[in-house]
Formats: structure tokens, C-alpha cells, sequence
DNA sequence: ATCTCCAAAT
């Protein structure tokens, strides 16, 4: 609107007012049709992707108008350039009014809310287009009510403005405050009626879509479209086929709804049956048909469809190689990672969890590390993927390495990235920083309260663990079964024994929590930690699940404590029978008879191992210096530094024998001869580590040793502080 | 005739 009477100003300046102005002469006719040429082509190759080329244009002109200069800008921009635009914006002599609509978009799209406020605060001049990008920039952000304090601002609302709000309250779920509006005003247009419709449809309430669609004055292609995808995601397939038939125009949308919905409903081969006969398919048509294919596992013709596909996007390949992460063909996926033309942060995210699903850590943290390196930002769900994989390995420093560098990019907020945090510290040994990341996180979700309970748990703080699920309570978070297990094992291990039962007893009324087995386990544990065998070999009996080896499992660790052979060897029994390859049953079994000096018991053991061909996992331990992770197993004489940790050893154990200890070969759980016993006992594989962090970690630091043995879901773990 | 704001499908 304001736009022709700046024109006139500019034109009152170049020219005075007191001479007639004079008729443009050839040479300027023919310089304004050039510039305008050269503005249409910069537009054609921004739109192409060919941003060199329309800034070669751009160089070579001799003269540039607001246009020129705006192309460039929204070029830039739509090129997901969005520095390149700002400097455009920034160096450009004269700015009109399209120029601050254009960047104020630009940052609203790069997610800068504020820098887009201070253009807008800026502009000289604001038209309705100035404040609906406002408006839909609040509201793409979350802003409700900023936009609707925009809204109510703006002088000269037009129909998209209206829009704007309408579409304000459905993106942001709140769909009664949009119909309020739609009913408090008359005149909307096609766009509005689909805008509440769609907002129905994206809260599944596919009938009071359905009584818009119907009352719709008018109907374009989008409103069939929204109502057809509409039924097709919600597994109203004949309904969406239906209307499919009915809609007057079918374009790529309305072939597209049908195709991803029969795939979203596993219905591959229908959705094959209209994908080929799609007049025009798009690349969503062809990534939806792949997906589908790769949802029900039928990778091979995934892949001929891949190949087949003429117009592959990032999004194509990133699709088939998350499907081939997911099904386990980890060196397919990377084979076409590694041949992609470009990769986005997706493509890395795909082939770093695939390799961390498989447990192949250290590949996945190089991917990462060289994802870094090529410039590629991480995403929420890559370093949530990551720390998860710290948490694996435990490594505490790489894990505070990544805390830092998230709290860099601003990702250290919120439960999604938080929770993973939460997690890594407690995995990696390091409570007091959970707690520290617990408390930061604003919008805790059941998940960090069950984390930081489970946490406490694992390192013995019992007593800790009750304290934050009696705040959980008061916070108004009801607790799930997951806290419960938590919260049980926390009695559990601080031995405290009649807290456990009441709570195991009264969850169900509390809560409304049903009792699983994994509860049993805990309890099961609890009374057999307590020396209260009998009563947990009753419960055991009494439960109303069929006990599984976790169960039993339990049961073998109360009985061997408490040095109950018998019932220790037909809870391994039990375990034999329905975990064959669980070789740890074997090695405690092995253990307990060895305490006791069956011997030959032990030999038995060792030659149903040999049989059944299970393998002990042999034990390491692990410490981390200087992010390096050094690892130890019995006896270990690999070390660079094995010398030096030997002869440590040597010394310390002498200055012990000197103040009278004399180490228990009857501990040793093993047939050996007593002095290999002994020197197992010295050498053990933990010792060793310990030895090589007293010798490499600066005093004062704590040294932080790990095992790698488990029993049930309970990583042991010694924290030498 | 070239530039900006609202609605639909991985």
C-alpha cells in the first residue's frame, strides 16, 4: 500500500519539481527493460538452487533497483542462505518496503524471533504484510498470546491476518480458541474453513472435519486433500478411498494422501496399486512408497524402488538408510551413506544410531566426531543419541565434553536433551552432576523423575531416591512402574526392607499401578538381601507370573550371600533351563560351589559350559585418563605400563603384609593352585586398574573404575573416590 | 511480468 508513494518520493528527488519531466530517453528505456530482465533471471536461478549464477547477474549490473536487491535477499533465504540474505539486507542502499517484509520472514525462518522483532521495531514504515509475518512468526513459535497481541494491533487487517490468528490457535493445539473465533466472525474464506479443519484432523476429530467439509461454502483442492489424508491417516482407508473418488481434482497431494496412508496402515500392496497408477508422482510419493516397503521388511524391492527413483532427495536416501540401519544391515546403510551427494543432519543421525543400536560404540562416536568436522550441526536427537552411547562405554569425560558443547548451541534445555544427560551421569558414575542436571530441567516428564530415582538407587543412596520420589509426588507427577521399580530397588539396597513392602503393597491403591514381575524381582531381591529367604521364596510362589530368570536370578544372588547352596543351585538350575547362553548363571553357580569346596561340582560346571558352548564373558575393568579408556582384564600383561603397575602392586602389597594383611585365597572362586590364587586375588583385574589411576590420575581427582560384568540389569561398579 | 504474509502430504 505504501509501496507506490515511496516510488513517487524517490522520483520527486531525482527529479525537480519545477521542470516538466522530461520523456525517458531510449537509452533509459531500454537500461530499465534491462534491469528488469536481469531481476527475472536472478529470481529464475535463485529458484533452481543456482545462487552463483544469480549473484554473477547481480555483480555484472551495472544499475539495481529495490527488486534487484530483493531477489537476491529472498534468493539467499530461499536457499536456506540465510547469512548470505543478511548481508544483502545489510549492505543494500536503500530498503523498501518488501525488503524488511523479506528479511523479517527470513529470521522468523531461521528460527530468530528476536531479530525479526527488532527489523520490525526498526522499519520506518509497516504494511498488513509486515504485521501478519509478525503474527506468524509468534505463532509459529509458540507465542500464542504475543500473536494475538499482534493481531489486535494491526491497523489494517486483511484477510490473512485473520488467517494468521486462526492459524495461530490450531498450529499451537488450541483448537476450542480457533473455533471460537471462526464462530465470532462471518466472512472467512477457503483458507480459513481448511485451516480449522485441518487443525480437526490433527486432533483426530475426523467428524467435526467432516461437518466443515460439508458445510463448506466452497471447496478447492486443499480441502479434499486435508479430508482424504484426513481418513487415510486414521485408518479410515474406505472413507479416504471414498472421497478420493468423489474429489472433482486429484493432484500429487491427493495421490500422495492415499499412498502414505494405506503404508501408515501397513497396506503396502494397495498403496503400490495406487502409486502406479499416480499420473505424476513427486518425491513423496516415491519416499512414502519406499518407506512402506521398508516397514513390512521387504528391503529388496525398497531398494529396486530407490534406484528406479528419478528425482532423489536427501530425503530418499536418508529413508533407506534408516531402513536399512533398522533392520540390521548396518553396512548396506553406510555403503549408500558413503554415496550420497549430501548429507543433512538426518542422514548422520541415521547412520550414528545405527551403529550405536547395534552396540558398535566407538564407530558411532567417530561418525560423530567427523560429522563435527565436516560442519554439520547436531540435532537434539543426535546428541541424545550420543550421550546415550557415553553412557554405554562410560565415558564421563566425552560425556561432560558433550554437556559443554550442548550448553554452547543452547540444546541443554528441555527434558528431551536433559533426560539423556540426566542418564549418561548417572551410567557414568556421577550422581552429584545428575541431580545437578535433574533440578535444571524446567519441564521434567516422568522419564527424569524415574532416571534421577533409578540413579540414586543404583549408587546406593536409597534414602536419596525416597526423597525425590516423595518430591515427584508433591509435584503432582503420578508415579508409573518404572518409578516403582526404581523406588523398590532403592529399599532394596539400603535395606529397608519394611519401607519396600509398604510401598510394594500399596502402589496399587496409591497409584493405580499394576504389579509387574519386574516389581516381584525387586521385592524378591529385597527380602533375600534382607536374609529373609523364606519369605521370598513364598512371594515367588504366590506371584501371579510364571518367575523368569530375572526372578530366579534374584533369588540365586539372595541364596548365594546368605550361603544357601541348595536353593542357590535350583534357582541356577532354573535359569539354565530357560536362559541356556546366560554364562554369568554358570560362572556364579560355579562360584558358590567352589566357596563351599565342591570341586568336583565346580569341574561339572565347567564341562557343561565347555558342552552347551556358552563362553564366559571374561571380566574387565576400565579407567578413563585423559579420555583415554585404559582396560584391564585378570592377570593382564598387555599394558605399555604393565611394569610399572606390577611393581606398584608389589609394593603396596608388601607394605601390607609388613602391617600384618594376609589376603583370603578362600575368596578366590576357582580350582587353582593356592598360589595362583593368590596372585589372581593380587591381580585382579580391578586392582590393576586402580593401580594404573592412582599412578596416571592427579591426586586429589577422583579415579573412576568400571566393570563389565553383570548381574541381572545391575552394572557392578566400584567408584574409588 | 520480477520480491513479502494465511491452508494440505515423508
Amino acid at each position: 500500500m505504501l509501496q507506490p508513494v515511496t516510488r513517487c518520493m524517490r522520483l520527486l528527488h531525482t527529479r525537480p519539481l519545477n521542470k516538466p519531466i522530461p520523456k525517458p530517453s531510449p537509452s533509459l528505456v531500454s537500461d530499465s527493460k534491462m534491469i528488469q530482465q536481469c531481476n527475472t533471471s536472478i529470481t529464475k536461478y535463485m529458484r533452481t538452487g543456482q545462487c552463483h549464477s544469480a549473484l554473477r547477474i547481480f555483480n555484472n549490473m551495472t544499475q539495481r533497483t529495490s527488486v534487484s536487491w530483493n531477489a537476491m535477499i529472498s534468493g539467499y533465504l530461499l536457499n536456506n542462505k540465510f547469512d548470505l540474505a543478511r548481508q544483502m539486507f545489510d549492505k543494500m542502499p536503500q530498503r523498501d518496503l518488501v525488503s524488511w517484509n523479506v528479511m523479517i520472514t527470513g529470521c522468523v525462518r531461521n528460527g530468530n524471533l528476536g531479530a525479526a522483532r527488532n527489523l520490525f521495531d526498526q522499519m520506518p514504515h509497516r504494511d498488513a504484510v509486515s504485521w501478519n509475518a509478525m503474527l506468524s512468526g509468534y505463532a509459529q513459535h509458540g507465542y500464542v498470546e504475543e500473536a494475538r497481541m499482534v493481531f489486535d494491533r494491526i491497523p489494517n487487517k486483511n484477510s490473512i491476518s485473520w488467517n494468521g490468528i486462526l492459524a495461530a490457535y490450531v498450529q499451537n493445539g488450541r483448537i476450542e480458541d480457533a473455533q471460537k473465533l471462526f464462530e465470532s466472525n462471518s466472512a472467512w474464506d477457503v483458507v480459513s474453513w481448511n485451516c480449522l479443519m485441518g487443525g480437526y484432523v490433527r486432533k483426530k476429530r475426523l467428524i467435526d472435519a467432516r461437518c466443515l467439509f460439508d458445510r463448506m461454502p466452497k471447496r478447492d483442492e486443499v480441502s479434499w486433500n486435508t479430508m482424504i489424508s484426513g481418513y487415510a491417516q486414521n485408518r479410515e482407508l474406505a472413507e479416504a478411498h471414498k472421497l478420493f473418488d468423489e474429489s472433482p481434482i486429484k493432484d500429487v497431494y491427493t495421490w500422495t494422501a492415499m499412498v502414505s496412508g494405506y503404508v501408515q496402515n501397513g497396506m503396502v500392496d494397495e498403496a503400490r496399486r495406487v502409486f502406479d497408477e499416480m499420473p505424476l508422482k513427486n518425491s513423496v510419493s516415491w519416499n512414502a512408497m519406499i518407506a512402506g516397503y521398508l516397514q513390512c521388511k521387504k528391503i529388496e524391492v525398497a531398494k529396486e524402488l530407490f534406484d528406479a527413483m528419478p528425482c532423489k532427495n536427501v530425503s530418499s536416501w536418508n529413508t533407506m538408510i534408516t531402513g536399512f540401519a533398522q533392520s540390521g544391515s548396518i553396512d548396506l546403510a553406510r555403503d549408500l551413506f558413503e554415496k550420497m551427494p549430501w548429507r543433512d543432519c538426518i542422514s548422520w543421525g541415521a547412520i550414528i544410531s545405527g551403529y550405536a543400536h547395534l552396540g558398535n560404540n566407538e564407530e558411532a562416536l567417530r561418525l560423530f566426531v567427523e560429522m563435527k568436522r565436516s560442519g554439520e550441526k547436531a540435532n537434539r536427537s543426535i546428541f541424545s543419541c550420543i550421550l546415550s552411547t557415553c553412557a554405554e562405554i562410560t565415558s564421563l569425560e566425552l560425556g561432560c565434553q558433550l554437556h559443554a558443547q550442548l550448553v554452547k548451541v543452547g540444546l541443554g534445555s528441555g527434558w528431551y536433551v536433559g533426560n539423556a544427560l540426566l542418564s549418561m551421569y548417572c551410567k557414568c558414575g556421577n550422581i552429584d552432576e545428575a541431580n545437578v542436571i535433574f533440578e535444571e530441567i524446567s519441564d521434567k516428564d516422568i522419564v527424569s523423575w524415574n532416571t534421577i530415582i533409578a540413579g540414586y538407587a543404583r549408587h546406593g543412596f536409597g534414602k536419596e531416591a525416597l526423597r525425590v520420589f516423595e518430591s515427584m509426588k508433591r509435584s503432582g507427577v503420578k508415579p508409573d512402574e518404572v518409578t516403582m521399580v526404581g523406588v523398590l530397588s532403592a529399599c532394596s539396597h539400603s535395606g529397608l526392607v519394611d519401607r519396600g513392602t509398604h510401598y510394594f503393597h500399596t502402589m496399587n491403591h496409591d497409584y493405580g499401578i499394576t504389579t509387574n514381575s519386574k516389581h516381584y524381582t525387586c521385592m524378591i531381591d529385597l527380602l533375600g538381601r534382607a536374609g529373609r529367604l523364606d519369605d521370598a521364596l513364598n512371594l515367588m510362589k504366590n506371584m501371579p507370573f510364571e518367575p523368569d530368570a530375572a526372578t530366579w536370578g534374584a533369588l540365586l544372588g539372595a541364596s548365594r550371600i546368605y550361603g544357601n547352596t541348595e536353593l542357590a543351585e535350583k534357582a541356577a538350575e532354573m535359569v539354565f533351563q530357560m536362559e541356556p547362553d546366560n554364562a554369568g548363571m554358570y560362572v556364579l553357580l560355579s562360584n558358590l560351589y567352589a566357596a563351599s569346596g565342591r570341586w568336583g561340582d565346580v569341574g561339572a560346571m565347567r564341562l557343561k559350559m565347555r558342552d552347551t558352548g556358552v563362553k564366559k564373558v571374561p571380566g574387565y575393568s576400565w579407567v578413563e585418563v585423559q579420555s583415554k579408556i585404559h582396560v584391564f582384564s585378570v592377570g593382564d600383561g598387555t599394558h605399555p605400563d604393565t611394569v610399572r603397575i606390577y611393581g606398584y602392586l608389589e609394593e603396596l602389597y608388601f607394605r601390607l603384609k609388613e602391617d600384618g594383611y594376609i589376603s583370603s585365597p578362600k575368596l578366590v572362586l576357582h580350582d587353582v593352585e593356592e598360589e595362583e590364587k593368590e596372585h589372581m586375588l593380587r591381580y585382579h583385574s580391578e586392582k590393576l586398574a586402580v593401580a594404573f589411576g592412582i599412578l596416571n590420575i592427579q591426586g586429589g581427582r577422583p579415579i573412576r573404575v568400571f566393570k563389565n560384568l553383570r548381574v541381572g540389569e545391575v552394572l557392578l561398579r566400584c567408584d574409588f573416590v
